[in-house]
RNA sequence: GCUCAAGUGGCGGAAUUGGUAGACGCGCUGGAUUCAAAAUCCAGUUCUUUCGAGAGUGUGGGUUCGAUUCCCACCUUGAGUACCA
């Protein structure tokens, strides 16, 4: 093997690492732990593109270095395999999900192998397999069985406030949970039926069923998420959508607010990613404010965060489902108010975000009496109050809050100012600043903060109102309508829940024949024979047999997808694990995840529900840290360049045979001109679109014979179309021939070309996906450039964590650098090095690039050290360096991005180990320092002169060494400098 | 609307704490080699220029001996989020 043949040597050494199982990580060792993960992939059907590997470049980099930095490194990979495509693809072909998700994960694999990844196979994970999913179902009981402490601020076993409720009732415990428990005394508790109890603990614990407002589609027979909604109507078939409560398993995540808040701080995550959970938290400190209601005895609470302006109120807003509203409600204004909320629940609530603009509502006829002023407040319904948030009712406040104000000035309602010269004849004022209060009792004259301070003890005095935090976050919906996830290891007994014993688990999916919901609008599983829990024989039995007695009914919902990647890193550890989730032996040893790297796209989905269950595994004891990963990158994008070209097609108002049109493809050029037919157009390119235009309309005549079509500006249109990139040649200029052959569709095309013959797509920049027909798979560039080149080729094309535009033009760079770096060990083709000593030029250029590299790669900056070992290999070949000494740490260094030319070159000279178990080369400064005799020194100015040097010296020396300096002598002519500022390693500046 | 990030050659992008702006790669130009091509190697490549030099990191100010970097205002683009009381 002469030439640089990275065919051969990617997949000798593929086999190789695959065969001694280099990269197995093992749980005991004497050297420090390091876990490096990448967020694990959904195996989808159109396998991977460029874009994806682009995070698993980077930390099998880290993990490569890390190993040769002498770490034990676990480096694991797996698959989030549960999921709706596959569901979905089921419900097209009935081939069971379970075959596609094989057949996908089997192409994943191999595409993942060419790129040499140095993954430990061993431990993979996959969520669907049952082995895995036994320990999903162990989670969700245990957080079934558990219920949040407020005083101690964790999460503890239900027997414990079991014990609490027999000791003391339920008066004096503080539980995350909703405050709509009754309360009860000790005997009370013991007086309750089993049922009554099972109900009062079901409030308390932290996997619980309840009744959640859903977006239902009656038509689907099933519930959609918000994004699955477009217009009100659903994103499939366009059917209608309307809000209905369901009892669906819920996590109280809400009990862990404060602490997923607070644990952000001690993480190394990425700013706008800890940005946007803590937004997505959404903590807001404000106060609670009874509002007595008139003539009965009920109140109204409401939240806000300006009790300052309590003087302002000039009505209060219920959200139309509130709770009250029915109660209050006078009976001259039911009819409207039923009339308002019936239109409210059949809009979603993504629809009444949108509609921001219209203001809409109606009055109660209640009243309301201010706390302080005694007052009689009208109590509106308005749908820009939400039910979930704060307490569904707000104080408002026209002067001081723009959505109140246009609410009153709609309404024909007062607007009294409390603001001291202030003009709000237009807009509320709504600044917290120094503006002193009118208007306001015993607030007058006080700015915000004072007045805030003052009058939540004047609140908390009377009894009508206390401080109180807010959160956004709402508790997660954690049932799906579906067939492709986790099943419940639930059964239920008289409408009660009951767990499954864990050593049943796991709980296997039952066979449907039909993955869609049954027909009377229950989830798939509704459609298993066999789904009913035997209590005697502890086995699932077939439905039949369900008495009520022994045989229970099953659970029919299924986990959503976040439920298998809340907690696998944790399994990686130990996971061929059947007794245990993880061994505490592994779970301390591994303890979290030094590195993690993904996408940014799940901040508020994926990456908070995993911090929440950690919170709540290491509440419980079952694992070491509380939060799971210590610091974390997000890769960008790496996007496509898409290619367009233009149909042009007619509407024509007459009698006309619209199928017999010729497609007429138009390039983006003429396009663009077609687009410009206006008056300003220029009288040359005003002729050469008539003509254009007059041609086709000759060429729809001759094939709509007797009609008598006129093309023009009017009856044009133009629409641009996706083009795969494959038939776009560098010049962004579409192989015509190959196009018609692509697509029958386009079989018979016209083309209209330019004037040149050239038809040219216009590029754009966009996601990269199957769909836009820009993906570049990495198959192909593995084959033929290799591994390496795409591994250094993914980490050159700019910074990680910035998306950036794929160009295969660039890959031929990296390319021969790799022959360059090839060609240093070999002389006319035969491998050739000299064990002579290295010159202190030579010795230079390795330790420079030490340094950079060690640099770059602690502070993930892959791109610039690929450019070092570009600058390196250039100036090794100048030197004509073949020496052994130089060459042997370069490979080391090369070795974690482009590790199968670095293994092949190691080898050949003549090591029986893996380069990757291979110590990091140590950088040392002393063949950096020169001569700063040679150096140039420019004059600058009258007052400074520069020196240049490239060291890395102390200050003082640089110092010595510049003010000793022949040419500063000469240049300083004998001047004292004021100020002599010395940058170390690079330049000196000397103030004269 | 709000929050965050970013604007540097034809392109992707370098530039440490404020210290020679444009590293490295692509592309382009010229040359060597070759019957020719590929491959490889060498030289050049921010703009303007009267060849002296001058201008230049989105725009306009400011701080500094010195600003791509720090401060203020504005413009543009991207991402996230949104009746949050």
């Amino acid at each position: 093997m002469a030439k640089y043949n990275h065919r051969e040597i990617e997949k000798k050494w593929q086999e190789f690492w695959s065969k001694n199982e280099t990269f197995k990580a093992s749980n005991n060792s004497k050297k420090p732990k390091y876990y490096v993960l990448d967020m694990f992939p959904y195996p989808s059907g159109s396998g991977l593109h460029v874009g994806h590997p682009l995070g698993y470049i980077a930390s099998d980099i880290y993990a490569r270095y890390k190993r040769h930095k002498g770490f034990n490194v676990l480096h694991p990979q797996g698959y989030d395999s549960f999921g709706l495509p596959a569901e979905q693809y089921a419900i097209e072909t009935g081939q069971h999900p379970s075959m596609t998700t094989k057949e996908n994960i089997e192409t994943y694999r191999k595409q993942l192998d060419k790129m040499g990844f140095s993954y430990d196979w061993s431990r993979e994970v996959r969520t669907s397999n049952p082995k895995y999913y036994k320990w999903t179902q162990w989670v969700f009981i245990q957080l079934f069985n558990s219920w949040y402490n407020k005083n101690l601020e964790k999460a503890e076993d239900i027997s414990r406030l079991i014990s609490i409720f027999e000791k003391e009732g339920n008066t004096i415990v503080r539980a995350a949970s909703d405050d709509d428990v009754m309360p009860f005394t000790s005997d009370a508790w013991k007086s309750f039926s089993s049922i009554k109890r099972q109900e009062i603990l079901l409030k308390y614990r932290l996997a619980f069923l309840s009744e959640t407002e859903v977006n239902w589609c009656p038509y689907l027979k099933t519930v959609l998420a918000n994004d699955e909604i477009v217009n009100g109507v659903s994103e499939r078939g366009g059917h209608r959508v309307v809000r209905k409560k369901m009892t669906q398993w819920s996590m109280r995540i809400s009990a862990y607010s404060q602490r997923l808040l607070d644990g952000l701080s001690t993480i190394d995550w990425p700013q706008p990613l800890k940005d946007s959970q803590a937004n997505w938290i959404g903590r807001s400190q404000g106060v609670i404010i009874y509002f007595k209601i008139a003539n009965c005895n009920l109140k109204i609470e409401v939240f806000t965060t300006r009790p300052d302006t309590i003087f302002g109120v000039s009505f209060i807003t219920l959200a139309p489902e509130h709770e009250l509203v029915g109660k209050i409600t006078v009976k001259a204004q039911k009819e409207k108010v039923e009339r308002y909320i019936e239109a409210t629940a059949s809009r979603s609530e993504r629809d009444r975000i949108s509609d921001i603009e219209r203001v809409s509502g109606e009055f109660t006829g209640a009243y309301a009496i201010h706390p302080f002023t005694d007052k009689k407040i009208q109590i509106w319904i308005g749908d820009y109050v939400l039910l979930n948030y704060g307490k569904g009712a707000v104080m408002s406040v026209p002067c001081g809050d723009q959505r109140d104000y246009d609410f009153a000035k709609y309404f024909n309602i007062s607007i009294p100012n409390i603001f001291e010269n202030t003009d709000i004849s237009e807009k509320a004022f709504v600044e917290k600043g120094e503006t002193k209060l009118i208007n306001s009792s015993f607030l007058n004259g006080m700015s915000y903060k004072k007045a805030v301070k003052t009058v939540i003890s004047e609140l908390e005095k009377r009894c009508v109102g206390y401080e109180k935090i807010n959160y956004r976050m709402h508790d997660a919906v954690f049932s799906r309508q579906r067939y492709w996830g986790e099943p419940f290891p639930v059964y239920y007994v008289n409408g009660m829940p009951q767990m499954i014993d864990e050593k049943h688990l796991p709980i296997k999916l039952p066979k449907v024949e039909k993955y869609l919901p049954t027909e009377d609008g229950k989830p798939p599983l509704g459609n298993a024979e066999i789904w009913a829990w035997d209590t005697k024989t502890n086995t699932i039995v077939s439905n039949d047999k369900i008495d009520n007695k022994v045989v229970f009914p099953m659970e029919l919902n299924t986990m959503p997808g976040w439920a298998g990647s809340s907690w696998y890193f944790n399994r990686y550890m130990d996971v061929n694990n059947d007794n245990e989730f993880a061994s505490k032996e592994s779970l301390d040893y591994w303890k979290e995840v030094d590195l993690y790297i993904g996408g940014s796209e799940h901040a508020t989905g994926h990456l908070l529900y995993s911090r929440f269950w950690q919170k709540f595994l290491y509440d419980r004891g079952f694992v070491p840290a509380d939060e799971y990963a210590k610091k974390m990158i997000n890769q960008g994008m790496i996007l496509g360049r898409s290619a367009f070209i233009y149909v042009i097609s007619c509407k024509a108002d007459f009698n006309f045979n619209y199928n017999s049109l010729p497609t007429v493809l138009v390039s983006s050029e003429v396009a663009k001109e077609l687009k410009q037919n206006s008056l300003e157009t220029k009288e040359e390119l005003k002729i050469k679109i008539e003509k254009i235009d007059a041609e086709l309309s000759n060429l729809y005549c001759e094939r709509n014979k007797g009609s008598d079509i006129k093309v023009s500006l009017d009856t044009r249109v133009i629409l641009p179309i996706h083009v795969d990139i494959s038939l776009v040649n560098t010049s962004d200029e579409l192989d015509m021939e190959s196009f018609k052959n692509w697509s029958s569709e386009f079989k018979d095309a016209i083309f209209i070309s330019e004037e040149n013959g050239t038809f040219k797509a216009k590029r754009e920049v966009e996601k990269m996906s199957k769909s836009k027909l820009n993906v570049i798979n990495p198959d192909d560039i593995c084959e033929e450039y290799g591994a390496d080149s795409l591994r250094l080729f993914e980490m050159f094309l700019g910074p990680l964590e910035q998306s950036k535009p794929w160009n295969t033009a660039g890959i031929s760079g990296v390319y021969s650098f790799l022959k360059k770096l090839w060609r240093l060990f070999h002389s006319r083709d035969v491998f050739e090095v000299s064990d002579s000593t290295p010159t202190k030029g030579e010795r230079k250029t390795l330790h420079k690039t030490i340094k950079k590299v060690e640099e770059d790669i602690e502070s993930f900056s892959f791109n610039t050290s690929v450019s070092t070992f570009m600058i390196a290999v250039n100036e090794l070949t100048a030197l004509k360096c073949n020496k052994r000494a130089i060459l042997e740490p370069l490979l080391v260094l090369i070795s974690p991005y482009a590790p199968h030319i670095a293994e092949e070159l190691w080898s050949k000279l003549g090591y029986k180990t893996s380069i990757s178990t291979v110590t990091f080369p140590k950088f040392d400064a002393k063949y950096l320092v020169e001569n700063t005799k040679n150096y140039p020194i420019s004059f600058n100015g009258k007052m400074r002169f520069t020196l240049n040097l490239s060291l890395d010296l102390s200050k003082h020396e640089i110092e010595k060494i510049v003010m000793t300096n022949e040419k500063t002598q000469a240049q300083l002519k004998g001047r004292i400098p004021k100020k002599v500022i010395i940058v170390p390693g690079k330049i000196v500046n000397i103030v004269g």
